[in-house]
DNA sequence: GGATGTGAATGTCTTCACAGCT
DNA sequence: AGCTGTGAAGACATTCACATCC
């Protein structure tokens, strides 16, 4: 299979969302640049992203909206539902096993980990925490298909080390650190604060433009 | 100024995260070959970036580790604190107010906001929860600098547009949807939802190498 | 007529490779 | 000798523009 940008992917999932959105408004069919309005792109840029994986449209018409809607569930892998497991359930954790929308999208947390024993066994938004010492049985018996690393950026490598040694292939990590895992695992992170420190550059840099008169 | 990507301001950050580890360590220089290893990029991207904002380093001998971590501070605007509200104070909204990184970052949260009145006059992590009613006029009081975007998807355009009407100049969106915001407004989206679906499409490609023989 | 699908052109980011300073 | 700084090359992503089909 051909290589498939991390944008591209990101975008069909924007896409897909799009396309509920049209099919909830009764809309049949929807253009490149309709998609492209909502989804904060180009027309042309839209119609790439999905020609990468076949020819959904039709000339003079557009896209029919629930059979792409249900194309980019099955290029994304959305038809059946996956198991995660929550490894940290501080507040990050906690907060991510109660978000609706990762259910919703059929990604059903089954389990949290954590090593606070006074944690262990209680159950947090509903979803049993178990010990961070059993955490590859778990992973395993429960058959967690992604891993959601949410423990503090000196403990993630080790967490993720620990997971991939008993097969993990997914990987969402919110510790804010660069993290290494093998060929074949996918990983990404999610790094809160670089984004905020993204967001400190733009402010200090536009203060700058503005104390040099902006040239 | 010439623009600077996202791509290399999210990797000063990175960049300035490994060099706080190296002086800890009482390293007094390093290469760029050892900031990109613990970065997880190449020596010559290190070298290239850091080269869009100066010259920082010593042929033959490396980055003064101090110093450079110093302009980096400077760089990303990190030399004083921001003031930065949290919009939505649920579980997600909830767990930022409490994340420990942005402080030490020298983000300082000091607003909550939130729709429900039985929250609002409470505090979350000792931070005050105001009522969204009077969002416009806290924002410019306590002169926020940064917002954060907690609600849900179908409110955020809307605080967007309020936030933005009274001179908010940085935003960060953690609700799902693809925002809009006038030139010259920093935006920055985490889509946790997007993210997973990007490991999803991951894990689904995999299966169907597999079924295929791995072309 | 209207909108797709796509090669070609353009733009952007990354990697190479080496001259030049310490 | 070691390592930076940087033009040039290469890889990758986006945009253009148009032939093609409904």
């Amino acid at each position: 299979m051909k290589k498939v940008s991390d944008s591209t992917v990101l975008r069909l999932s924007l896409y897909r969302r799009h396309l509920r959105e049209f099919q909830d408004q009764g809309r049949l069919t929807v253009s490149s640049g309709d998609l492209a309005a909502r989804a904060g792109t180009t027309a042309a840029q839209v119609r790439k992203d999905l020609s990468v994986f076949g020819t959904f449209g039709k000339r003079g018409l557009g896209y029919p909206v629930a059979e792409l809607a249900g194309a980019l569930r099955d290029i994304l892998g959305l038809r059946r539902p996956w198991r995660v497991a929550v490894v940290g359930t501080g507040r990050i954790g906690g907060a991510l096993m109660g978000y609706r929308e990762f259910r919703s999208e059929g990604f059903h947390i089954v389990l949290g980990f954590d090593a606070d024993p006074d944690k262990v066994g209680s159950t947090i938004q509903g979803i049993p925490v178990r010990s961070d010492d059993d955490m590859e049985r778990e992973l395993v018996e429960r058959e967690i298909d992604i891993v959601i690393v949410a423990v503090p950026a000196g403990a993630a490598q080790r967490v993720v080390d620990r997971a991939v040694g008993v097969g993990a292939r997914a990987i969402l990590n919110f510790a804010p650190v660069a993290l290494e895992v093998p060929e074949g695992v996918a990983l990404r992170t999610v790094n809160m604060a670089v984004e905020l420190e993204g967001l400190s550059y733009a402010l200090a840099e536009a203060r700058r433009d503005a104390h040099r008169g902006g040239e």
